[in-house]
DNA sequence: CACCATGTTCCTTG
DNA sequence: CCAAGGAACATGGT
């Protein structure tokens, strides 16, 4: 479940669950997701400490902690990887098949479900570092963007999708913020006009606003075994309540008539990722860059 | 069996 | 040396 909005709506959703609550055993499953830290260390780290808080930077969960005699809360920090899931569930309750690690506070154990184990949670914090700015933060200015835009070739879409650029894009709001802001995820970074540049940074902060939104006010089962977990921007309802209706506009939408203007959604692949996009409100003029000329004669 | 999947990192190629 | 592209990671759904 993991681009910026559903880290953020599970962020809110864990902070009370977790606040004051004090770590009494470290269970490690897949050691991958905890390095480069080892079990040892993790455990000697973590257990005893209390969390303080939860936050969140790009698609990364910050958890505060705290231990006893010491002055400094610290940081554990999570990554959902593309299946990742993290959730209480009463001690007593049988941990699922693809539990990474989890924490036991006593009478609850906090668990890190993730089936194709892509995630992280570790002590290691150095990959916050590389990332961009916050989407919804004052940082992310049109100076910024421009700045970081007007050099490259790259097609705009795989640009949307690089954290140091901008940090908690990714492959589905991607696509609807350039849908939005009505640009080719084919145009070449540098080929971005102004105004396209100005529209593009609010299709991103209007995209993640509104799905963070929408999270917010939708019940969500976030332990799993209903049909119900973190996932809702995925929106096809089915007989039930209109909660989850139309979130997403054209990501994996393929065929499906483009809400401004009827014409069909069409899917390309780039750097090996799908993109969705309207061929008719979403037409370049100057498609892509052109091809570098041999000149070697 | 084939292909697809919300992400990131590493390796190869140009 | 740098950028771009692809594979790998590991599992499940259609």
């Amino acid at each position: 479940m993991p681009e910026l909005p559903e880290v953020e709506v599970l962020v809110r959703h864990l902070r009370p669950l977790l606040e004051r609550k004090k770590i009494r055993d470290v269970i490690v499953f897949r050691p991958k997701v905890i390095r480069p830290i080892s079990i040892r260390v993790l455990k000697r780290t973590l257990i005893g400490a209390r969390f303080v808080g939860v936050s969140r930077r790009g698609k990364y969960l910050l958890f505060h902690l705290e231990s006893v005699g010491k002055a400094r809360p610290f940081l554990l920090l999570g990554h959902l990887g593309m299946t990742g899931r993290m959730y209480l569930l009463p001690a007593t309750a049988p941990l699922p098949k693809h539990t990474s690690v989890a924490l036991n506070l006593d009478q609850q154990n906090f668990v890190f479900e993730d089936t194709r184990f892509f995630g992280r949670l570790t002590l290691d914090l150095t990959i916050v570092e590389g990332l961009g700015p916050e989407p919804l933060s004052e940082d992310f200015t049109i100076e910024y963007l421009q700045q970081h835009l007007h050099r490259s070739a790259q097609p705009i879409k795989v640009k949307l999708l690089e954290q140091r650029l901008v940090a908690g894009v990714g492959n589905i709001y991607a696509s609807e913020a350039l849908f939005r802001a009505g640009i080719s995820p084919r145009l070449a970074a540098r080929r971005l006009r102004p105004d396209q540049i100005e529209r593009l940074r609010e299709a991103i902060r209007d995209v993640l606003e509104e799905a963070i939104a929408c999270g917010s006010t939708v019940p969500l089962n976030y332990a799993g075994t209903g049909q119900r977990d973190g996932l809702f921007y995925f929106g096809r309802a089915t007989g039930t309540p209109n909660y989850y209706t139309e979130r997403l506009l054209v990501y994996d939408r393929e065929g499906h008539p483009c809400p401004n203007c009827g014409s069909f959604i069409k899917r390309v692949v780039q750097a090996s990722r799908s993109t969705y996009f309207c061929p008719k409100c979403q037409r370049a003029s100057a498609e892509r860059e052109p091809k570098r000329r041999r000149t070697s004669a």
